[in-house]
RNA sequence: GGGGGGUUAGCUCAGUUGGUUAGAGCAGAGGACUCAUAAUCCUUUGGUCGCGGGUUCAAGUCCCGCACCCCCUACCA
C-alpha cells in the first residue's frame, strides 16, 4: 500500500451560493476521471473537493434568511455534495468545508509561518469605494463628473473616498522569485495561453495584497495573539487565504511531520476554472514560498461551457442543472460527452445535437454496436464462452497492437489532462476494430471456418476488453457492464477508490488476456441510442 | 488605450521548423453486407485556407495593413 505512488488532486472549492450548473459538473467530472485513471493506473489517490463558505456575501444572505452565516453555508453546501454524491458519482475522498474545525487549524498556522517570515504587515487599505458594488476601484476605473460626484466607470455607481485597517501581504517582494518559478517550471500550469496572461501579468508588476476585513466577522479569525499591540480590531483572513489554504487542510496541514502529510503533500494537480486562475498561479505560490512550504506541481485551468456559443446566465435562462443532464442523456454520457466533444483547457459549446451525436454515434454505434454483435455471435455459436483462438494471423496482430498501445497513449494524455486525446484516439481503434470485424466477417466464417471465426470473436473481445479498463475512469457504470459482459472477473470498483490500484480490471491487467471457456451471458445493450421523449 | 489569441469543407476542429494533388470526425450521396442497437464496412460530393498587399523557386504556414470575434488588463466567491 505505502510502497504505490501518491497521487493528490482537487478541484477549486465551490462558493455556496448558489445550485450547481453543468459547469461547476465539467469541473468535478473531469477530476474525477483523473482520479480514477491514477487509481487504476496503481497510484495511492488523495481527490479532495469541497465548499469555500465565508465571506461577506454568505454572512449577507444568511442575515437576509434569517439564518446563521453557518446554518445557510451547511445548507448549501450539503446540496453540491448532493450533486457530487447523486447525480455525477464524483469519487472525492473528501468534501471538505472551509468551517471544518481542521482548516480552521490550518489557516492560522499558514497565517502564522507568514508573519513569521516577516510578509505580513498592517497598515491601511484605502481607495474609492462603492456600498452598492461593495468593492474598491482604483483611481483611474472612476470618473468625476458634472455633479461633482465620483462614479465608477465599470458599474456607473457613486463611490466614496474609504480607508480601512487591513493586514498586507508582501506580494511585491515575490515577483522575481515566481519568474523564476515560471522559468524553471514550464509545466506548473496549462494550458500555456492562461499561463501566457499570468505571467505578463506577473511581469507588469506586483502591490502587496490586502489579506484581511474588518468589516464584517464571518471568516477565519486572525488570531488574537498576533494582533495584540498592533490593533484593536477583529480581522477575518481575507477568503482567499483561507480558501487556497483548503489545499493544505486536506493534505493535513499544519501537521507537516505526519505521515499523511508528508505523502500527500506538495499537490499533484489543482484543477480550477479560468476565473480564479491569478489566485491560483500567483498568490496561491507567493503564500507557499512565504510559509516555507512545497508548491503544487501543476494547475490545470479548465474552459467554460457555453450554452449553443451563450455564456449560460440566470436572466437569459439558458443555464443547465447537472441533474437535467444526467436524466435526459444518462450520466456516462454526459460524462463521455464532456471529457470527448472539447479539448480540455478551452472553453466548449455544447447543443442538444452535439450531445446526441457523441452518444448514438460514438457509443451507441462504434462501442455498444461492436460489443453487441461480436458477443451475440459469442453467446450463440461458441458455447456461450470466451472462444479458444487459434493461431493469430497477421490481420489479428495487427489490431490486438493497435489496442494494446492505448495504454501508453493515454497515461501520456492524461498526465497533460488532455483527455479528449485519449478519447479520440480510443474511438481512432474502435473504428479500425469495427473495420476488423466486417473485413474478417465472422458469420461468413462460420459456415466455412469455425476456427477462424471463434479467433477473430476472440481478437475483438479482448480489443473491446482493453478499451473496457480504459473507459472505466470516463464511463464508470457502462464499463463495468462491458467487463462483466466479457466476463472478466468482478474486481476493484471503476476507479472510485484504491481498491482498484490492482486485480483483473486495474491497468495492471492491461496486458493479461481473456480466459477461453469463460461463460459469458447473454448480451444485452449497453450503450442505448437517444431516444427523443414522445412528443404530446 | 495597451497586451495576447483566433478567422481552414454544411457543423466541430487538426494542420509540425514554409515544400509534392489542404486532412479528420459528424452531416450528405452511392454501393456492400446481414453477425449487430435501421447498427457496420467500402467509395464519394464538398474548401479562392477572413480580405488586400509583400518576401520566396515555393505560404494555410513568414512580414505589413484591414475587417470581424474572443481573452487579459489585481483584491465579488
Amino acid at each position: 500500500m505505502a510502497s504505490r505512488p501518491s497521487y493528490y488532486l482537487t478541484t477549486a472549492i465551490t462558493y455556496p451560493n448558489a445550485e450547481p450548473h453543468i459547469g461547476h459538473a465539467y469541473e468535478y467530472i473531469s477530476a474525477d476521471v483523473m482520479a480514477r485513471f491514477k487509481r487504476l493506473d496503481g497510484f495511492d489517490v488523495r481527490f479532495l473537493t469541497g465548499t469555500d463558505e465565508h465571506g461577506q456575501k454568505v454572512q449577507q444572505t444568511a442575515e437576509r434568511e434569517g439564518l446563521t452565516p453557518y446554518e445557510l453555508a451547511t445548507r448549501n453546501a450539503q446540496a453540491i455534495k448532493r450533486v457530487d454524491d447523486e447525480v455525477l458519482g464524483i469519487s472525492y475522498d473528501r468534501f471538505i468545508r472551509t468551517t471544518d474545525q481542521d482548516h480552521y487549524e490550518a489557516s492560522q498556522a499558514i497565517w502564522h509561518r507568514m508573519v513569521d517570515a516577516g510578509d505580513i504587515y498592517l497598515d491601511k487599505y484605502a481607495g474609492w469605494y462603492s456600498v452598492r458594488d461593495e468593492r474598491f476601484f482604483a483611481e483611474d476605473e472612476t470618473e468625476l463628473r458634472q455633479d461633482g460626484q465620483r462614479y465608477a466607470a465599470e458599474t456607473q455607481t457613486p463611490v466614496t473616498w474609504t480607508e480601512e485597517e487591513s493586514y498586507f501581504f508582501r506580494l511585491s517582494s515575490y515577483q522575481e522569485k515566481l519568474l523564476e518559478l515560471y522559468r524553471t517550471h514550464p509545466e506548473f500550469v496549462a494550458p500555456a495561453t492562461r499561463f501566457n496572461e499570468v505571467i505578463r501579468f506577473v511581469e507588469g508588476g506586483l502591490e502587496d495584497l490586502s489579506i484581511s476585513r474588518t468589516t464584517f466577522d464571518w471568516g477565519v479569525p486572525v488570531p488574537k495573539e498576533l494582533t495584540a499591540g498592533e490593533t484593536d480590531l477583529n480581522h477575518v483572513m481575507y477568503v482567499w487565504v483561507d480558501a487556497l489554504t483548503n489545499y493544505l487542510t486536506g493534505a493535513g496541514f499544519p501537521h507537516t511531520d505526519s505521515e499523511e502529510f508528508q505523502r500527500r503533500w506538495p499537490a499533484d494537480l489543482h484543477i480550477i476554472g479560468k476565473d480564479i486562475s491569478r489566485f491560483h498561479c500567483i498568490f496561491w505560490p507567493a503564500f507557499l514560498m512565504s510559509a516555507g512550504l512545497a508548491l503544487p506541481r501543476r494547475v490545470m485551468i479548465h474552459g467554460f461551457l457555453h450554452n449553443a456559443g451563450e455564456k449560460m446566465s440566470k436572466s437569459v435562462g439558458n443555464v443547465v442543472a447537472p441533474a437535467a443532464w444526467t436524466q435526459t442523456y444518462g450520466l456516462d454520457t454526459v460524462r463521455f460527452f464532456l471529457l470527448r466533444e472539447f479539448p480540455y483547457g478551452q472553453d466548449g459549446s455544447y447543443t442538444h445535437d452535439a450531445v446526441v451525436g457523441r452518444k448514438n454515434s460514438d457509443l451507441a454505434n462504434n462501442l455498444g454496436n461492436l460489443a453487441q454483435r461480436s458477443l451475440s455471435m459469442i453467446a450463440k455459436n461458441c458455447d456461450g464462452a470466451i472462444p479458444e483462438p487459434a493461431e493469430l494471423l497477421r490481420s489479428d496482430v495487427e489490431i490486438i497492437e493497435q489496442a494494446d498501445s492505448l495504454l501508453a497513449l493515454s497515461r501520456e494524455a492524461y498526465q497533460s489532462q488532455q483527455f479528449h486525446r485519449a478519447l479520440e484516439r480510443t474511438w481512432y481503434v474502435l473504428g479500425e476494430a469495427n473495420a476488423y470485424f466486417a473485413e474478417q466477417a465472422p458469420w461468413k466464417l462460420k459456415k466455412t471456418d469455425e476456427a477462424r471465426m471463434r479467433t477473430v470473436l476472440y481478437v475483438t473481445a479482448e480489443v473491446l476488453r482493453r478499451v473496457a479498463l480504459l473507459i472505466q475512469a470516463v464511463m464508470p457504470t457502462s464499463a463495468t457492464q462491458l467487463l462483466d459482459a466479457l466476463g472478466v472477473e468482478p474486481d476493484g470498483d471503476a476507479g472510485a477508490t484504491n481498491a482498484s490500484n490492482v486485480g483483473p480490471r486495474s491497468f495492471a491487467a492491461f496486458r493479461d488476456k481473456l480466459v477461453p471457456g469463460t461463460p459469458i451471458s447473454k448480451p444485452q445493450p449497453i450503450f442505448p441510442r437517444h431516444e427523443e421523449p414522445q412528443e404530446t
